[in-house]
DNA sequence: GGAAGTTTGTTGTTGACGACAACAATCGTC
DNA sequence: GACGATTGTTGTCGTCAACAACAAACTTCC
C-alpha cells in the first residue's frame, strides 16, 4: 500500500530523515496518512472542498454560491416561507440567512414580504427576475452535477446520494 | 412527492400561505428541496456538518479539532516532515498550518526542529507528550468513527469511503 | 385582560477555515 | 556569484458555524 519508490525526477517534495541527519526527497504521495484512511469525516471533506471549488468555479459567471443557491431553490419551491423555516430547513442559523436574503435582496432576486398575519415575520418569494435567474442557475448547476459525475463516477454519484439521502 | 399533511399538533413550523391572505402551519419536512435533492454536493455538506460536530463533541474533552487531529496524526505516521510536505498532503494551506502548529506547539505536543539540511525548513515531530496524547486522541476519533457507523450503517461508511478514496 | 414566556428578525462577536499577497532567509542552478 | 524558486511567516479578506443579546410581536396561562 505504501509507495516506496523514489522518483529522481520529482519536483514537489518533502524531505526525510535517513539514518544519519541528512534527508531526502520524497513525494506526498509517499507520505502515509495512517489512522486518517479510515475515516470517513477526512476523506469527506476533502471531497466536499473539491466539489465546492466546482460548484463555485461553475457557477462563477453568475457570482453565486452553493448556500445562495440552496436559499433561492428553497424559496422558489416553497413561496412564502418565513427565514426561520428556510433557516430550519437547510440548517443554517437565522442569524446568517439575514446577511444571504440582505445580498439576494440587493440583487433583486429575492423579496421580503411582510406577512399579514404575523408581523414578525416575512414571506420570502422570488422577483420575477430571480425566476429567471435561478433558471438559469439549475442549468449551470446541473452541469456542475455532470462534473461530479466525471469524477467519481455515475453509479457512485448515486450511491453517495443514496447513503447520504436522510442528511437533507 | 410533496408532503400535503398538516398536523394540528406540529410544534416547529412555519407559515404557508393560502389562497387568501391567511397562513397555515407546515412542518419542516413538508418544505420541498426541489432540485437540491438531486445535489451531490447538499447531501455531502449537511452531512459533513454532522460528521464536524460528532467530532468536535467527542474529541471535546481533550479539545482536539478535525484539522489538528488530521496534523498530528499525519507527523506522527512520518516524522521529520517539513511544514510544505504537511500542508500538501493535507490540502492545508502552509499559511494556516504556522498557525495549526503555533497552537500545537504550544501545547507540548508537536516540536518544530530546525533541518540541518535546509536551513529554511523545520522537521516536526511529536513531543513524547504528543505521541501519548494522540494515541488517545486516536481513540476516541474511533469512537467517533462508530457514530458514523451507527449513523449511515456500516456497510454504507465503507461503501462511503471506497467511493471517495482517491480524494485523500 | 394582562403578565410572563416564547418566537422572529436583527445586530454583533468570536473563532475556524480557505484563498491570496507580500516578505526575508535560504536553497538550487546556471 | 547572480538569479529564480522554495520555505516559513505575517497579514488581509471573505465565508461560515456558533453564541449572545435585543426589540417587536405572538402565545399561553391565570
Amino acid at each position: 500500500m505504501t509507495a516506496l519508490a523514489a522518483r529522481a525526477d520529482a519536483r514537489p517534495s518533502a524531505r526525510k530523515r535517513a539514518g544519519n541527519g541528512a534527508t531526502r526527497r520524497i513525494d506526498a504521495d509517499e507520505i502515509g496518512l495512517d489512522a486518517l484512511v479510515g475515516h470517513a469525516g477526512y476523506a469527506v471533506r476533502r471531497f466536499q472542498i473539491w466539489i465546492f471549488q466546482d460548484f463555485v468555479k461553475t457557477l462563477g459567471n453568475v457570482d453565486i454560491r452553493p448556500t445562495q443557491y440552496s436559499v433561492l431553490t428553497v424559496i422558489g419551491a416553497n413561496p412564502g416561507l418565513s427565514q426561520m423555516a428556510v433557516a430550519k430547513r437547510l440548517g443554517i442559523e437565522r442569524a446568517r440567512l439575514v446577511h444571504l436574503l440582505d445580498s439576494l435582496e440587493q440583487r433583486k432576486l429575492v423579496k421580503r414580504v411582510k406577512s399579514k398575519t404575523d408581523r414578525r415575520s416575512h414571506a420570502l418569494h422570488l422577483t420575477a427576475q430571480g425566476e429567471t435567474a435561478l433558471a438559469k442557475f439549475k442549468r449551470l448547476a446541473a452541469e456542475h452535477e455532470r462534473h461530479v459525475e466525471d469524477r467519481i463516477g455515475k453509479e457512485n454519484r448515486e450511491r453517495l446520494l443514496r447513503i447520504l439521502a436522510d442528511f437533507t
